[in-house]
DNA sequence: CTTCCTGACTGAACAGCGATAACTTATCAC
DNA sequence: GTGATAAGTTATCGCTGTTCAGTCAGGAAG
């Protein structure tokens, strides 16, 4: 019974990211889900461009999950240390998340539109400066949330790769 | 003419790292690598036992270059500013290298013996800790240079993503 | 009731991928 | 000469993202 009696875009996005989060982004092919879904390959086609723009839509995923829980951190504690905490806290809970997030920019997805990930950025300069509290010059605090955003991404990212073995510190 | 007239393994090597450069590791397929050298693609399999021992090999190559310029700079200046911002020049002018030596870890290169990754980590840690002088306490200095590594290589990483615009500044 | 259209979906195919097995061939030692 | 050995090939497998032509259900129009 075909006519969209299937929904089957929601359900294509849903095993996407099962097999992401279980299996790694390894595991994601368009077969695969497909296999998985009860439809065929070229169906993904029908409501993704391709396969980028259907990862794509796991990457904002991740950026709304990192969000919320950045978000929930400073409702609780509205110190720099918790904010950093539930920064690293997300990316080792969702290493899957945070490789498809930051670490595929190079080749894999570079078609991803770059404002978008603009966007995403400045909601995290923005909770950093925030946890700096307002300060006299906005210019100067957004640089120093960049720099500890870069340590912070950069100890995770070295972590995660299996480079380091010490866990991730609070501030600096 | 077999018989090693060839001398097929450094020419596959030096495709390899030529397409590297020039067009990035999703370039870098066997089909593509024997091609542009003139054998078939399961020649390169008589001398690396796979692709990604292939790819390891760059990896190694990599960090020789890295530790190459590290010492160069050493010589030359012996500060931790000039040591960090000659990681950080090699890093951008090579960031095909850079990619292969550290963005891969987490699938693509499963396989790259640990302990490989431990020396080449090891002589970095010596490098800065060196940089920081023949401190009291190794420990220490060891950690130090571990932070000191995180924030650059996180700095780096975001930047080669396109994820922040700043170029690099020296020490912290 | 029949015809036509539209939209969801599929089967088959293309080009490319990493990898393996079986085969040919050239060179060497004897 | 003859046989072994090593180098390189062809053919193939199962996989990938993607495209295209075709199928089939359901609603609208006559």
């Amino acid at each position: 019974m075909p006519r969209s009696a299937t929904d089957l875009k929601p359900r294509i996005l849903a095993e996407a990211r099962r097999l992401l989060v279980a299996e790694g982004y390894g595991a994601l092919s368009t077969r695969r889900i497909a296999r998985e879904v009860g439809c065929t390959a070229p169906s993904i086609y029908l409501y993704f461009a391709n396969k980028d723009t259907l990862v794509h839509a796991l990457v904002d995923e991740g950026f709304q999950l990192l969000r919320a829980a950045l978000e929930a951190a400073r409702t609780q504690d509205d110190s720099l240390e918790s904010l950093c905490r539930a920064y690293a806290d997300f990316a080792l809970a969702n290493p899957e998340y945070y490789e498809v997030m930051f670490h595929l920019g190079t080749a894999e997805l570079a078609r991803y539109p770059k404002e978008r990930y603009r966007e995403q950025r400045a909601v995290l300069d923005l909770m950093a400066q925030a946890a700096l509290g307002p300060g006299p010059e906005p210019e100067a605090a957004l640089r120093t949330a960049t720099l500890i955003w870069s340590s912070l991404h950069g100890a995770i990212s070295l972590h995660l790769a299996h480079r380091i073995d010490k866990s991730v510190r609070g501030p600096e």
